[in-house]
Formats: structure tokens, C-alpha cells, sequence
RNA sequence: GCCCCAGUAGCUCAGUGGAUAGAGCACCGGCCUCCGGAGCCGGGUGCGCAGGUUCGAGUCCUGCCUGGGGCGCCA
């Protein structure tokens, strides 16, 4: 099986690409820039002298720009002193026209220190690239994502939320990383229940039901549905028997199935298009795509010898997972009745993906408490060989979304929110947000009220949405956490609208200078900038960490991380902006900072945009 | 009972085995004639508990405590 860390191809790119004198090897349809790569590659050389393969361990640090503790553990392992082996390790270290104080500190610490010629040459690249330094991957891969799956003709809940948000956005990372990415929404769109809903469709009528579910009226209809056969023996009799004629094939039962289905997709689209996210139709592959090859999976692990019939199930025990008797713990394929559990679906999904679509790795995005379910599907995989080493399966568990009172979000009579209802409510608060700022002396409003109504709306959806999917984002996705549209919806603070904001002001800046950029294209000023004041050459550093925190983020498939850096930079930025005027007359100068303060807004849109965030010019 | 996840400042959260654990919010006191206040400075006995590994532990290991979740035919 690929290691996770098999994604961290960002950073031995660059380690391949620029290792130490062999600069014509830059040559390269696309570049890539991490000057904390480069001081690792050579460090990596001049560690591999004393132990070959030996870490440096580099890391930011406080002291310096740099710091490399990699001499410690390797002293330690060779029983020797280790501000020996560091300075040995100094001695070998080229790091020419890249840093300009390499010192030996503490027990055996390397400070590095960026010479400021080389932080302003490699800006300046940055500034020249529309895709500001990063490069796409050496070895492409091909990446099943599969999220969201709502069920059809139930609502779609705040449940569904994570795994919407977490999933879109790493699909765009990996995407702008150069993979071949495929999303896969697997709704619920087959089993039982929907015996019980084509005979409420037939109650209805086709057309009343036809309504109900396009226009989002999904709970009443399921309830109905789950209603009329709780409370009527004829309504569960037809129930059952209509579940039969499903799965046989008929055609009349087929039809009114594909209308159930083609009016909650056409729902699902209202709520992603509002959401704004990636899923279309096309992505749609649901349960019954899968129903015709569930056969194939059962007598598959039979002839694998896999299969072993308990208490008239037929299921298979991978090793490592047990009961609460202690007993091993059985995967069912097969249910006693002959039906087929869910996890015979999973099987043949992964099947598919690797056999149909060719998928290297498949990712998860999944509630945490399907955690054990989705890994015995993955061993039974394994043992029946249909997901071979070369291919990874990774389960992207997240927490849940808590309410103030720190349990699960659910309204005030108890249900689970709509997740449309959700997204209204941050557009309208955004909206009113917005213009509260709007009557302060030089608040918000009055910058986009030239542009009318529709442009007030259109960031007010930009900012509200934002806001939900920034909070959704920006923490550890494994950990609850706790929504609250106040913070969320701050303009101060690790939110959204903060780093949205953070933004539209630089655009300001350009705006009032007569002077313009384009975010997706090379710079008009790609000048090596100056880095005199502190707060210019902080700004430097924190900008040219990009590509190293993309490389973290899709390592472990943590947005957060990517928040916490674009955060980080907005801050960085707020302190370069009180110290250093940019529209100053000098124009060397002027240039120099428009140049920083273009590269930060760039940043901030591309990030933004790989959070699935928008980012307006005014706001 | 077994398994998984989480526990860091009053609150919400960061924190790659490295040097003195950081932000934001809230609270108090000062400051700023300035590109849209994105403000600035000062004010804190915080890593659930106890062991262990290590030159070094918020981070790794073991046990316990607390909270959430899962544990055979729902998906």
C-alpha cells in the first residue's frame, strides 16, 4: 500500500529538482518554488556525507528563518558529540547565494538565515508564474473522492455538510496538484425504503410528488411516506411487494423510481449550486449502479475461499476486528433473506474504481463512526485482491458540527437543520453584516453601493457562504466543532470574512494607486522586490511558504492547515501595511510593494478558491 | 466489556519529537492627524491525571479519568 506521505510529492520534486549543482535540470516546463526545499536538498547533502539518508529535520524557527536539528539524533546514533557533528555537517553545507548566516547554536542546532537577494529572486519567480510557484505533480495519480452522498427524497442536513465542504476542497487541491481526480457522489438511491416511497409517489400522484421533492419539500414527503407504513398493514403489503417488483425490473416501477431520483437530484443541484461546490449530475454514481454487480461480489469471494455462511449470512471475518464478546466480527455481504448489505455495494465500489476508473488511490470523506466499517471493507479488499498494493484507500473521518450547547446542531424542536435553511441564514446575515459595517464612518458598504443591488447580494452570498465553509475548514476536521454564526461570521479573528476582507482591501490599494493585476496571470512587475524593513522581508518568507503548506495540507488532507497559514499571511500582511506605505512616491519603492502586496492578494484569492471560498475585489 | 476519536488560557481554536507552548474572542489601561482601523502597545501559575521511552514529550508508549461515537444481517 502507497504511504500517505506518497502525496508529499511537492517537496521531493523540488528536493529532485534542485539538487546542488545541477542547475540545468531547472529547466522545466512548469516551476516550483520553496526555498525551504532547496536549503533541505542541501542539507540532505551534506547530512548523506556523514550518514547516508540521515535527516536534517528542518524547521521554521524563531532564531532564525531556518532551523536544522538533524544533528542531535544523528550524534546520538553515532555516539559522538553533536556540535561535532553539526559543524562537520557546516562544513559540507553549500548553501551559496541562498543563505547568508549559517551558525551553530545550543547543543547542536543549524540556524539558517535567507540571504535577502535570494528571497526577492525567487518572489520575483513567484510573481512571473500565473500558478505562483507551484508546480504540478511528477507522477500523476489517478484519485477517487467520494462525498456527500445524500439519500433520495430525504433532506439534505447539516450532516451533510462536512463531508460537502471537506471533500470539494480537497478535490480542488489535488486537482490544481495535477492529479486526475474523479469525484464520486454515491447518494442512497436503492434498498427497501424505496418500496415505501414509490407507493407514497402513487399516492400522491406523480405530479404533486414531482414538486414536493424538486422545491426541497423532502422531509414531508419521507415522513408521509414513513407515516402511511407505520400506521397501514395494506400500505406495508404493497410496500414490500413493490420493493420485489424494483428489483426485478419492472419497468413501470422502474419509471416511477427514476422519477423519485431525477426530482432529488434535481434538488441536490439547487443546494450544491448555492453551496458552491464542484458536484454535478455527472458525478452522480449511486447504490443501484452498483445493484447488477452484487452477484459477481458474493460468488467473487466464495471462489476466493473468503466466504463463510454464519447463522445464514453469508459474510466474510477479516482479521483484527472483533465483537463485544471478543469473537471475530463479520463483514456481511449477504443477509440471510439474500439481500445485500451495504457493504457488498462498498466492495463493488472499490472494485469499480480500481478496475473501471483505474483509481491509485481512494479517499473517503466520511463521518469518523463509519471508521470501522470502512475499514473492514478496505481489509476484505485487500484479501480478495481487488485493492492491490499499489493503490491506497484513506478514510477522511471528520468530527461533528455542535450547537452553543455543545451537542449536535438540531433546531429547537428537535430535527436536524436543512441544510438550505443554513446556507439562507448566512447569506442574510452576511448581508446584514455587511451593511451594519456599511453606516459606520468608513465601513463596508458604501464601497459596493455604486454597483447596486445585485452586486450587494452577490457578496453577500460570496461572504456568508464563505463564512460557513471558512468554520467548517479552519479546524482540525477529526475534532467536533462548535458552529456559531457570531464568530463565524466576524470580521476579525480566524474567519472568513476576515481573510475575504484582508483581500478586497489590497484591491483597494491597487484601485487607489491606478494601478491593477490579474490573479491568475503572471505579474506586470515582476521585479525582485526590496526587503529593508522587517515587516517587508517577513511578508517575503510567509508568502514563499505556499507550496510547503499545500504539500503539508494534502499530506494528511487537513484544510485547516491551509487556513491557518492564509490567516497567518493576512496577519503578516496587516503588519507590513502599518509599517511600510505602499503608494509612496519613490517608485522603485512603490513598485517593490505593489509587487508584495499583489502576491499576497494572489495568494489569498488561489487559497481561498481551494477552500472553495470566493473572493470579492470590493466588499 | 471491547474498539475508535477527542481533552491545550474564561470561551473558540492552532501547535512537523526540539530551544521561552501561540492566535482570536472577551476583560482592563494606554496610543495612533496616515493607502477602507485588517488597528498598535502593555496586562496570564493553560497542555485531563500518573508513570515510561528520549539528550529533549503538548506531540511517542502504557494505565487511569472525562466526553462523543461504534460494536451481525439499516445505509
Amino acid at each position: 500500500m502507497c504511504p500517505v506521505s506518497d502525496l508529499r510529492c511537492v517537496t521531493r520534486m523540488v528536493q529532485s529538482w534542485f539538487p546542488c549543482r545541477q542547475g540545468s535540470r531547472l529547466a522545466r516546463k512548469w516551476i516550483m518554488i520553496s526555498p525551504s526545499a532547496e536549503v533541505a536538498a542541501r542539507l540532505h547533502a551534506a547530512f548523506d556525507v556523514i550518514e547516508a539518508g540521515a535527516d536534517p529535520v528542518l524547521k521554521p524557527s524563531d532564531r532564525a528563518d531556518l532551523q536544522a536539528n538533524g544533528a542531535l539524533p544523528l550524534a546520538k546514533r553515532l555516539g559522538r558529540d553533536a556540535r561535532e557533528v553539526a559543524a562537520e555537517v557546516l562544513e559540507r553545507l553549500d548553501l551559496a547565494g541562498i543563505c547568508d548566516q549559517v551558525e551553530l547554536s545550543g547543543p547542536g542546532f543549524i540556524n539558517l538565515t535567507f540571504a535577502d537577494s535570494y528571497l526577492a529572486e525567487q518572489l520575483a519567480a513567484m510573481a512571473r508564474d500565473a500558478r505562483l510557484g507551484i508546480g504540478r505533480a511528477e507522477h500523476p495519480e489517478t484519485i477517487v473522492v467520494d462525498y456527500s452522498a445524500p439519500n433520495v427524497a430525504k433532506e439534505m442536513h447539516v450532516g451533510h455538510l462536512r463531508t460537502t465542504v471537506i471533500g470539494d476542497c480537497l478535490v480542488r487541491i489535488l486537482d490544481f496538484l495535477g492529479h486526475d481526480v474523479r469525484r464520486q457522489n454515491h447518494i442512497g438511491d436503492w434498498g427497501t425504503p424505496f418500496g415505501m416511497l414509490i407507493e407514497h409517489l402513487i399516492d400522491v400522484g406523480e405530479k404533486e410528488a414531482a414538486h414536493e421533492l424538486s422545491v426541497g419539500d423532502l422531509n414531508r414527503f419521507y415522513q408521509a411516506a414513513r407515516a402511511s407504513f407505520e400506521a397501514n398493514e395494506d400500505f406495508r403489503n404493497r410496500s414490500r411487494r413493490r420493493v420485489v417488483l424494483l428489483q426485478s425490473g419492472d419497468p413501470e416501477t422502474r419509471r416511477l423510481w427514476r422519477l423519485l431520483v431525477d426530482e432529488s437530484v434535481r434538488y441536490f443541484d439547487v443546494v450544491y449550486e448555492k453551496l458552491g461546490v464542484l458536484l454535478t449530475d455527472d458525478d452522480i454514481v449511486g447504490e443501484s449502479f452498483y445493484n447488477p454487480m452484487l452477484p459477481d461480489v458474493v460468488s467473487d469471494l466464495a471462489a476466493k475461499g473468503l466466504l463463510i455462511e454464519h447463522e445464514g449470512a453469508k459474510c466474510v471475518f477479516p482479521a483484527g476486528f472483533t465483537n463485544r464478546k471478543g469473537e471475530p466480527l463479520p463483514l456481511i455481504v449477504q443477509k440471510s433473506d439474500g439481500g445485500y448489505g451495504y457493504a457488498a455495494t462498498d466492495l463493488a465500489a472499490i472494485r469499480d474504481r480500481v478496475n473501471r476508473i483505474g483509481a491509485t488511490r481512494l479517499l473517503y470523506v466520511v463521518g469518523t463512526p463509519q471508521s470501522q466499517h470502512l475499514q473492514m471493507c478496505f481489509a476484505v479488499a485487500r484479501m480478495a485482491g481487488w485493492l492491490p498494493d499499489n493503490v491506497s484507500a484513506v478514510h477522511v473521518g471528520f468530527g461533528n458540527v455542535l450547537g452553543p450547547d455543545g451537542r449536535m446542531l438540531k433546531t429547537r424542536s428537535g430535527e436536524s437543520v436543512k441544510l438550505v435553511d443554513l446556507l439562507d441564514e448566512a447569506i442574510q446575515r452576511a448581508a446584514s453584516a455587511i451593511l451594519s459595517r456599511g453606516e459606520e464612518e468608513s465601513g463596508g458598504a458604501r464601497h459596493i453601493a455604486g454597483e447596486g443591488e445585485p452586486a450587494l447580494s452577490s457578496v453577500a452570498r460570496m461572504v456568508g457562504i464563505g463564512a460557513v465553509k471558512y468554520a467548517d475548514l479552519s479546524t482540525d476536521r477529526t475534532r467536533d466543532y462548535v458552529f456559531d454564526w457570531d464568530r463565524m461570521l466576524a470580521f476579525e479573528g480566524n474567519t472568513g470574512p476576515y481573510l475575504q476582507y484582508a483581500h478586497a482591501r489590497i484591491c483597494s490599494i491597487f484601485r487607489r494607486g491606478k494601478e491593477s493585476f490579474d490573479r491568475g496571470a503572471p505579474s506586470a512587475i515582476p521585479i525582485p522586490p526590496k526587503l529593508g524593513h522587517p515587516q517587508e522581508r517577513a511578508l517575503g518568507i510567509a508568502l514563499l511558504r505556499l507550496v510547503d503548506v499545500l504539500d503539508e495540507t494534502i499530506a494528511t488532507y487537513s484544510p485547516h492547515k491551509l487556513s491557518t497559514y492564509l490567516y497567518s499571511l493576512a496577519t503578516t500582511f496587516t503588519d507590513f501595511y502599518e509599517h511600510c506605505r505602499v503608494l509612496v512616491d519613490d517608485e522603485v519603492l512603490r513598485r517593490s510593494r505593489l509587487l508584495l502586496s499583489e502576491l499576497t492578494a494572489r495568494v489569498l484569492a488561489l487559497g481561498l478558491g481551494l477552500l472553495g471560498i470566493e473572493a470579492p475585489e470590493r466588499m
